[in-house]
DNA sequence: GGTGGCATGTGGTCAGACCACTAGATAGTC
DNA sequence: GACTATCTAGTGGTCTGACCACATGCCACC
């Protein structure tokens, strides 16, 4: 049985749903924004179990959960089988597949990654050297020592490195820089994670860490700027050759794959 | 009845689900967006009516609606009533509400949403000087003159400028950037539009918004950088007051309205 | 030629049952 | 007494099949 996609437009671009009153989901999704909103949920509290809120909201079970799908779709909520639904708690982030998932969509090139990356980056930076506190310092410093422990085993040195960059942009002061900096990063990391075993230099990587960790620390923003913007240069080529590398050795079916 | 939102903390913070292909919903995700990323689907696209396509996949169409309600809240479909769910099409945007959510859960200020969207700006309009094509320039040119046009119009105007700001993004060449400041600017704009009304110089603003797009189509980066920055500085004192205004007229009203 | 209404296909909602997971309580074992 | 296995209650996850609401094209009727 084959289904098909069918490739026919649909007409209307612009189409601004006329009642948004009307969808149950809709309501069920206002409804819990409003309870945000006016402070009666916050973050890590539970909602009531569905079947009681669904009452409570007198709609049915099903659209009480279309709507909380959507609110965990958005990451507002946090879902958790057999134990109950909570309002998201911890660093805050946009829905998780969302930017790979439009990159797929509408082709997004690696290049603008890492170019959307730079501006957000040299500027967190540079706010972290201004705004970080001590316990920022303190945390950079242990992922920086956690790098050098682990450049052996990428899988691992690549948790610090997002951890590192995370806590700079906490430490930038600026929550929705933070948030917008993580989409991208997760995307990027998405497929880092798959090419990092070819990587090499992991330690020169480790270093160039420190050295922004050190212009951080010691509040030399400008120097911050230009240390992460050389970082993230770097880390581009680095990964680019990595991908070339992968696909080199996956059309090298003889063994006549000599690293150039 | 009352319903209590307990107040107990979720223990674990970073719980990433362990079998990410346990969750029927997340299948439906992953099918989808495999689809969509082996170019199967392309935006615009019809997906299959839902029971034909649950009976595809093997599942119930409750299973599959909650996994096309995830894609939806992310913005990667669009379904409509009657007629059959889209691939999104369109210009890129992030889930909708998403950012303003996020904003109540926890606690964005004012002053970090400009701050953002003044570092992303200021890029995106020298990027636009530098990349921007002659049908940008264009539809700039047209936006400005709307906003004269419609200056004693406030919500009229605000269309227009958003707009204005819309195909700069567009013309700066990197999608991301200009999804990532779609997104601020959605949830900016959103409290923009309950106090526009009490705005004055719009006039003004439109006068600063012709100098963004001399700037621009003279291909002056820096300096399109230049008074992008004013005019966001600007725009932010003006809200501010917009919002002062508004607050002292709204304790002399005492007008309690219904919640919906 | 226009127009109202119906047929069809699609998403939206409902109800109630049962499955799967978690965590705490309980009873049994060493 | 401390530990461990099991049970149990509570919660989200899935299924089924029926019916409702909306959008569109077709066709008889005027």
């Amino acid at each position: 049985m084959r289904l098909r996609f069918t490739r026919q437009r649909a007409g209307m671009t612009e189409n601004t749903n006329r009642n948004p009153e009307t969808q149950l989901t809709m309501q069920v999704v206002n409804h819990v924004r409003s309870l945000i909103e006016g402070g009666t949920l916050r973050p890590g509290d539970k909602i009531p179990a569905e079947r009681e809120f669904a009452k409570e909201l007198k709609i049915s079970r099903a659209s009480l959960r279309a709507g909380i799908g959507h609110l965990a779709a958005m990451g507002v909520l946090n879902v958790r089988h057999g134990v109950g639904t909570f309002v998201a708690d911890g660093p805050p982030a946009l829905g998780t597949a969302s930017l790979a998932l439009l990159g797929a969509l509408h082709g997004f090139k690696p290049w603008q990654m890492f170019e959307a990356r730079l501006i957000l980056e040299s500027h967190l930076a540079a706010m972290a050297a201004e705004r970080g506190k001590e316990e920022h310092f303190t945390a950079l410093a242990e992922e920086v020592t956690e790098m050098y422990a682990t450049f052996h085993e990428p899988q691992e040195y690549l948790i610090h490195d997002m951890r590192f960059h995370r806590t700079i942009a906490e430490a930038s002061g600026n929550p929705i820089l933070a948030v917008l900096m993580e989409t991208i990063m997760t995307a990027l990391y998405d497929e880092r994670r798959k090419t990092v075993e070819r990587s090499r230099d992991l330690k020169q990587a480790a270093e160039v860490h420190r050295e922004i960790y050190r212009a951080i620390r010691s509040r030399n923003a400008k120097e911050a700027r230009t240390v992460m913007e050389k970082h993230l240069k770097l880390a581009e080529s680095a990964q680019v050759s990595e991908m070339k590398r992968g696909a080199a050795k996956k059309k090298a079916v003889r063994k006549e794959s000599t690293e150039e």
